[in-house]
DNA sequence: CAGTTCGATGAAAGCGCTGTCAAAAGGCCC
DNA sequence: GGGCCTTTTGACAGCGCTTTCATCGAACTG
């Protein structure tokens, strides 16, 4: 049995009131007392019981982050961003997957957590009807990570996939001389993929390109897909200033791949960027550019918005924007371009974590 | 505020000790009555009050997983895994990465959490001293994740790696004819790195081949650092029935494109095979030939050893050992093997979750 | 019909903590 | 020396729940 509130108090002799004050506000008690129960809680390694002061208190300083699934890259640097984050600030994360529980019960598994935890960051993945009954059911502080702005009722986090994407596009049309782009994304009803096309479209019109509807391709985000369909095109889509702009860091990859196969050097015969800058850029060759997406960084910006939330609970809801980051390597280069004959390291070796430009919206009241 | 089990009691018309009879041990209480109270919780939406129950019940229903770092995909997989089990026991978890606190208060901090999870899973990197400090500190169940097995104190899983070397090689010397194997290890003080080249010796001198200490190199377990070291290397090592074996995937996908690069053809030219079967395995051409090692059921096994002890304090330690499986793909083949010039899909399509043997060793008493 | 057992329920004692209130002790003023 | 602060401390009432023990009919026994 570890040590309770009055084993500390008999031990220092004095009440339970004044370990309870030395617990908490320490200035009120009297500076030699103060040091006899602190000598006390420290020889009996007393820690305050959770459960007790929790129901007291009502809170509990632990966070929540329900992601659609734990597995993968992205989420595991989301986690990571908003373990730090919480444990920076003091609280304890918990996390949750919604994937592995039917729909039905992702809610009722919330309400479970609800009580334990003083606030939920969720992930929305379905834009099921669902959404507004989690915020109403709850009555903890709520936020959306990377949830469709639609959701203003409270604070969010999100990417901002189409300047992202803008930057890309605007790299290879200025810096790199493309002329034909060939967009490889996820499935149409994917959400991503969808902003990311937009800015694609917007790019190319401004810059007066055509855009040939065969040079839109919808794929699964899979790398062996993409090798597999690439492995057909590729000579189609070979020739100066010609690029790909796949969706994500693993079809990019499979393309690359699918290129070198069929003989074509990147990037002088074909360029090829992704999107994402996962582990995967940096295993491709030539390196891959692409587009940072701050993901850890979200993760982080969620447990803070929380925190604030928790401190302040009447504030106006908070909007975060994140903005992704241009990743130079050597997957696409003007043409003509010297390169070096060595395989060049990044120039661009590693995007600052809280590099992306973070943007509070005008406060919607 | 949310109700409480008075607010249920008064409108259900009973006393609160009936309402937490139908909370707790059901078949004390009249059917009719039950009903009323079931009525009762529903129309009041009413949740017990973890912090009261944790403190009657001196529990909490929450395990903690601590692991040295969150990113990347291993630990991805082992939270997954352990997440999983966790909710089909009714458990909740709590992750929390000890590599981003300095080491001193890595104990601190499992100390805090203490008291608010019911038991803890440790996967302990450093083989420092403060192991058996946490242990006899903490004053609830710990199982040690894939420590090192002197830890028969406490309840352990681990990974046999050397089984799993073992069958690749096997692999790699009766099916694939290899003669030279070149084995690319990470660091010299690598836990596994080291399990894994003893398996590799052990099997070079069981098959009578002779091993150059020139074949054995360690690396960094990086993709970069073997594409580059593999780009000097990589002539001399191509022949026929020549392999690597790199100790990771991303170490052995440098490789094969190093050699690519260098005009090789793999495995014709030379074999590599890797290890750990992660994302990477399925994105290199051809693809990897590795072995699958159980993360993901690793964390499952802790999560239930966990489980197993907190319903039963008093058994003795157990000791569960997760054999990874061969995966055998294509990058690796006997000389003179036909390969179909399509890129064939891996021959195991999928390893089973919960295929790895488990067996219980005998128990330590 | 008194005595006994049994199922169903309620009253109340905590669990360890916080926070309110009051009391005690000391200092100051007139 | 009495009145009135101020500082420091203790007593104690909960927080919402579980659990023990007592109670109370009803059913059963002889």
């Amino acid at each position: 049995m570890a040590a309770s509130i009055e084993d500390v108090a008999r031990r220092a002799n004095v009440s339970i009131s004044t370990v309870s004050r030395v617990l908490n506000r320490r200035n009120l008690v009297n500076a030699q007392t103060r040091e006899r129960v602190e000598n006390a809680i420290a020889e009996l390694n007393y820690r305050p019981n959770v459960f007790a002061r929790g129901l007291m208190l009502r809170k509990s300083e632990m966070l929540a982050l329900v992601l659609p699934d734990l597995h993968g890259e992205f989420y595991s640097e989301l986690i990571r961003g908003a373990n730090n984050k919480a444990r920076e600030l003091g609280y304890v994360l918990v996390i949750a997957s919604s994937r592995d529980l039917d729909d039905g019960r992702e809610l009722v598994d919330d309400l479970q957590r609800r009580g334990i935890v003083d606030g939920l960051a969720v992930m929305i993945s379905e834009r099921t009807g669902h959404t507004a009954e989690l915020l109403s059911e709850l009555r903890i502080p709520v936020v959306a990570v990377d949830g469709a702005a639609e959701e203003r009722r409270c604070d969010s986090v999100v990417i901002d996939q189409r300047s992202g994407a803008t930057a890309m596009m605007e790299h290879l049309i200025r810096d790199c001389r493309c002329r034909r782009i060939i967009f490889v994304g996820g499935l149409e009803t994917n959400f991503d993929t969808a902003e990311r096309l937009g800015a694609y479209r917007e790019a190319m019109l401004r810059a007066n390109l055509p855009v040939s509807p065969d040079d839109i391709i919808h794929l699964d985000y899979q790398y062996e897909t993409a090798y597999r369909f690439a492995t057909e095109r590729v000579r189609g889509w070979s020739g100066p200033g010609n690029c790909v702009f796949a969706a994500n860091d693993e079809m990019a990859s499979g393309i690359i791949d699918a290129a070198t196969a069929a003989g074509l050097r990147v990037p002088d015969d074909l360029g090829v960027v992704g999107f994402g800058d996962t582990r995967v850029a940096r295993m491709t060759r030539p390196p891959l550019t692409t587009v940072h997406v701050p993901m850890s960084q979200m993760g982080a910006t969620a447990v803070e918005l929380l925190a604030q939330r928790l401190a302040d609970p009447d504030r106006s809801p908070a909007f975060v924007s994140l903005t992704p980051q241009l990743i130079v390597r050597d997957s696409c280069s003007a043409p003509g371009h010297k390169r070096l004959s060595t395989p060049p390291r990044a120039r661009h070796p590693k995007p600052v974590e809280g590099d992306g430009k973070v943007k509070r919206a005008e406060e919607t009241a």
